[in-house]
DNA sequence: CCTAGATTCTATAGAATTATAGAATATCTT
DNA sequence: AAGATATTCTATAATTCTATAGAATCTAGG
């Protein structure tokens, strides 16, 4: 018997639960997803999975916590690091856009729904969702005193737009598992700093790493 | 009697019934929303919704085809037109956001919940959807060419660019009613030409309409 | 091996949902 | 106002789903 429930079979079989109900959600939404299909896809019987989530909302719950908070956490390590703005830039749409081939379908079930989920089990995601949009304002911020970036930036808007693309980008990075992400990085960091507006000359520094454009193969919609 | 089923009350009545599910997959998403549901927000019975509908799928069908029509005719007006290339660039963002606020929560469930269709159903969506990103290609091929842009821009990337981050803006619109949209439209537009790295000199055109940054009020996550 | 505790299974109550059939009511034309 | 057609209602069959209870099985320690 364990003393605690520290490393026991119950771990890696909630891990699994919550990884199942994750890629079911994904697939089918909250409500398209039952419990038989969650319990089905790990493994064991509908009845069992109560064993391990008191209800099919708090399996989302889990889902969406798991989802975010090593999202959120790599974002803090990034905004602390000491590289310049445009690294750090290019690391936070790396680690958001990885996130969706790597890690997790939770993360998408986090986006897509979280909102199904009642206030107060909420709260706790939101202020993780609001953290990592502020370390990215943070970001831009700094970019604007120290960097190349316009004074005159709106950071709220700035960073609400780059989360927003990188989403959109994770929408299709799922579907296409073919996609390049590494040219994906590229073209997105690009866009965010310079725009698809000829600029006169290159800038300050020589470096132009990022400023070629080639076409992303696509075949499907 | 009528000859032809051409503007009966039905006519109306089947008006209100696809804006009454688009309102309720919006608020539920498909799975989560009953048929009664639907019924009762159009002001009738649960069984009566089935005089308009074959299936519930049915509806969804309608509603993702209703959302992406209008929005789709308004592309191509604008890809035909003879503005310059930052005008047809800020009216595609302008029309994009505007739906989102305006017409109908149909685009958002278009975005969000057609991929509970079958594949049958969902190639007509399929085939709009494309057209509205090879519209909105083709006017970046076009500025490439004629315009200040890029002659290396990578047409198929800056295209799904604008989309995402349009959606992503379109989310938060439905959840911020209070937003400013013509502010939000001048940034976006501004982002994808200029970037956020400051520039040299103004433009060819003395014209900098699309240059300010002023803060969105954002109270909400 | 035997026992306690942990994990999973079976079975089911109870609630909700979709879709249909046929009755009832509203509306329109003449 | 009558009759025909269009629209809505009531009632229900059939299915599905969540959550619970208690039995069965597995795993470890002694």
């Amino acid at each position: 018997m364990e003393e605690l429930a520290e490393s026991s079979r119950y771990q890696s079989q909630k891990q699994l639960a919550i990884r199942s109900a994750a890629s079911v959600f994904a697939e089918k939404g909250f409500h398209g997803a039952s419990t038989k299909d969650i319990a089905e896809r790990m493994g064991i019987k509908q009845g069992s999975l109560y064993y391990y989530f008191k209800s099919k909302e708090e399996a989302l719950g889990e889902v969406c916590l798991f989802g975010i908070e090593d999202y959120v956490e790599r974002m803090k390590s990034i905004a602390s690091s000491d590289q310049p703005f445009e690294a750090k830039l290019m690391a936070t749409i790396t680690s958001h856009l990885t996130s969706y081939r790597e890690r997790n379908e939770a993360l998408k079930v986090h986006n897509d729904e979280r909102l199904y989920l009642p206030e107060d089990k909420r709260a706790k995601l939101k202020e993780l969702g609001s953290r990592y949009r502020q370390q990215l304002e943070k970001i831009f911020e700094e970019g604007a005193r120290t960097s190349a970036l316009r004074g005159t930036i709106d950071c709220h808007f700035a960073a609400q737009a780059v989360i927003g693309m990188c989403n959109g980008w994770g929408d299709i990075i799922v579907r296409e598992p073919e996609l390049d992400l590494f040219d994906l990085i590229q073209k997105c960091t690009d866009l965010v700093l310079n725009g698809f507006i000829e600029r006169r000359k290159t800038r300050r520094d020589g470096s132009d790493a990022v400023e070629q454009q080639r076409p992303i193969k696509s075949n499907k919609d």
